[in-house]
DNA sequence: CGGGTCGTTGACACATTTCAAGTTTAGTGG
DNA sequence: CCACTAAACTTGAAATGTGTCAACGACCCG
């Protein structure tokens, strides 16, 4: 099995020429032919690097690229009246930044980046032309787009009903299955978010995800240090948020989780 | 201009036979040609009648055809560990239940009737090989996907910044919205909702939902009774809920909305 | 008429926010 | 290497929004 899938992907991968989009969505998806492959990698803009604090993308602007992130982390995030903030996506290496630009004539939200990063740029129109021609561009939009639904509908169901202990545990449990980190009983990685920022991820006060921190800390679930996270007990963790990671649809063939 | 969009409908309808999908997403879609609608007429198997308080589907079941509702009201929601329900959307008539069941193996939700309804089916087979024909269908189930994700980001955003009276402020404005209701100062629609399935929307207790509903009564925003609603001032309604409806994306020359 | 669902109420408990300090850490320039 | 600054993290006490529990009332339908 694992023989199998490990061919498989050295025949799709013969490509020796730099690929901004190998680690990518975009490149991952099951429904995409070598070809269609080739055509989004050749409207491709080469990544360019951008600094952190600044906003990639405003709410209410239209833009006319898909960003594809290639390395470091940003958040989709809406501002209500009185100035909160509230993250709708979290976007780590290999995610689009902005699927919508695609189909809607304004963004929704804002990107921020969270840590120095690369991006590539995909020109709308073309990308719109690419999908027209070729439907297993189209399934994978539209695969991504559902994909992303689904994980909106749990962060739903976590700022709803679980405390905000449980919340911070399963946010931290998504993270570590999405950068790939999972694969023992122990994990660690490099974690760059502020408790500001997981608390606008949370719908939480700063304040209280900290001390929510030191209550996870406490009880052995997580260590931190200088930006990296340790877990000594994922399965500790998962169990105390009661998180599943089928929601996210990782493709286990490119990641090492073990579930 | 009035005349310009009502003249371009005239054409767009000319079919006289049944259409099961007239006033469905599916037919409203920027992106669809005429015969492209026709296509999915073709496929669509006559609408079924569904009982209230049944699962149209259950969370982790596979289905093999796409619905869409016609008439009547239903609701997506997950449990949480501990038997807490959150909904992730509620239907309403010209909603599609589950587009991911195109591209995704297993329902992540379940979908339950929260009135006697109307629904259609479309085959996941067909739907898909149409929309690998038609670039304009595969845009279309896109752009609806897109559409639910911005109104999965802004209940993101309620539940985790709004207060309770907000939040349900909210929701009330969003379906004043999503059924077409909206054309003056005053209001009142068809509201089936009870307060239990209120909170479980909301994020809340089902005693709270009714504390923060008699206070909007208490504030003259909002009057019901019979399953009617009535919202005698949408202005205020809308200002005390911060609520702007232009992540709904509703289609302005199909419904009444002033704006 | 009776039983069930839905709405209403009050007293109390508790999770989370608010406010208002500190303290530590990372980064910068001398 | 140190001094200095800003950003991030900590901490405690008090305020408050929402949950919990437990009861009662209104309405619908068979």
């Amino acid at each position: 099995m694992m023989h199998l899938t490990q061919s498989r992907s050295a025949v799709t991968q013969r490509v020796d020429v730099p690929s901004p989009l190998r680690e990518t969505w975009l490149n991952h998806s099951p429904c995409l032919s070598y070809s269609e492959r080739q055509a989004l990698e050749a409207v491709a803009v080469p990544a360019k690097r951008v600094q952190p604090h600044t906003d990639l993308l405003r709410e209410g602007k239209r833009a006319d690229h898909l960003f594809v992130i290639t390395e470091g982390w940003a958040c989709r995030y809406v501002m209500s009246r009185d100035g909160c903030r509230q993250l709708s996506a979290l976007l780590l290496p290999g995610d689009i930044v902005n699927l919508d630009a695609l189909s809607l004539t304004w963004q929704a939200y804002g990107v921020r980046m969270l840590t120095q990063a690369s991006v590539v740029a995909l020109p709308r129109e073309q990308v719109l032309m690419l999908s027209a021609q070729h439907s297993g561009i189209a399934q994978t939009l539209l695969r991504t787009s559902l994909i992303e639904n689904g994980t909106l509908s749990k962060w739903a169901l976590c700022l709803g009903r679980l405390s905000a202990k449980e919340r911070l545990a399963h946010l931290i449990c998504e993270l570590a299955v999405r950068i790939r980190a999972v694969d023992g009983k122990s994990v660690s990685f490099d974690f760059p978010l502020t408790q500001e920022t997981l608390a606008d991820a949370l719908g939480l006060t700063p304040v209280h995800v900290n001390r929510m921190v030191r209550e996870l800390r406490a009880e052995g679930l997580v260590e931190d240090a200088h930006r990296t996270i340790t877990l000594p007990d994922v399965a500790a963790l998962r169990r105390m948020a009661s998180f599943d990671a089928s929601y996210l649809h990782v493709n286990v063939h490119t990641s090492r989780v073990s579930n």
